[in-house]
DNA sequence: ACCTGAACACCGTTCAAGT
DNA sequence: ACCTGAACACCGTTCAAGT
């Protein structure tokens, strides 16, 4: 049995992807974790607190997936699609958008304390697909990381949107094919 | 001085594109009009069938701009160029990103009325690149299409979330250079 | 430390009533 | 046809009060 802040996240986490920072609710994660929703507020004093702290926990989880690019002699293009095939899972298991995506489309609403742990998750993702490009100089190793990681956001918003994971397919198929 | 129902849409389309749907109440939408939240209902009879309407207006509208492809002896690649010139200005203009990008990434808790308007904005876009690439075949086609669809939702959720013109800048470089 | 009930100003929606 | 005030059950947040 896991504790109450753990419960809380689970709860909470669940409800943004199902429909975003604004389908998640004190009232709602109260009844899911058994208490009264004054008490969420004993762990999380806002509800900006409560969707950072969300936000934090998966994107931790994503990168520690991830781990250091081009380890074990893997090249660029298997580190380009494990990257993808990493999303396609996220998908799979959720039958939903990444939550980091689903709160940057949101972003013009968002605390600025949930907006900035989306941004460090972005940059973070950035960072790391930067190094498979390490040797192709600065503009064109950002160009190429910001390219993926912007396409794979939009094609997990478009598998979710049409409930059809080929979306995800098709659109990871032209970037391994495609990024050289 | 436009009519009482453009006024709502206007208004409407406003606070969609500020913080999605939810961040679009009556209320306030009442009050840039000058009525009450009680009349607002007389236009629009309930929240999703005024999402609804203000996402078929964006879409017709952005179809209209883009127009024939390949009319005027453009080769593909202006036509592409062109193509992510208009989410370029649509950023510009509005600060935010594609009001149907939004609703995207939303899809989890929109009604079911407006979710068939953003799924069919959608299928309008891949439609149109499609026959950018009709000498290719169908599924290169396809693959094409949606991954420059979702490269620039994606890279327009991103401008948007860092307030950066230049993620979208990064992106279209790219894709303008690479698909061919 | 952790929880609770009650209150506040918000929200979408409904409805009987006005012109 | 178009608008309105009042009510309903929701929401985040606060706070005094309990253990």
């Amino acid at each position: 049995m896991s504790d109450t802040r753990t419960q809380i996240l689970d709860a909470a986490e669940k409800f943004i992807r199902r429909g975003g920072y604004n389908d998640c609710s004190f009232r709602e994660v109260a009844v899911a974790v058994g208490i009264k929703s004054a008490s969420v507020h004993h762990h999380f004093p806002a509800k900006q607190d409560l969707a950072a702290a969300v936000a934090l926990r998966y994107a931790e989880n994503f990168l520690a997936i991830l781990g250091q690019p081009l380890s074990a002699g893997a090249t660029p293009r298997d580190e380009i699609a494990r990257y993808c095939a990493l999303f396609r899972s996220a998908f799979i298991a959720g039958g939903r958008a990444c939550l980091c995506g689903i709160l940057s489309n949101e972003s013009a609403l968002l605390p600025e304390l949930v907006k900035s742990e989306v941004v460090a998750f972005a940059q973070a993702n950035v960072a790391w697909l930067e190094q498979l490009f390490a040797g192709e100089g600065v503009e064109t190793a950002r160009r190429k990381a910001r390219f993926i990681y912007s396409a794979m956001q939009g094609a997990m918003a478009a598998s979710a949107l049409n409930q059809d994971v080929r979306w995800l397919d098709d659109v990871t198929e032209w970037i391994v094919r495609g990024v050289h």
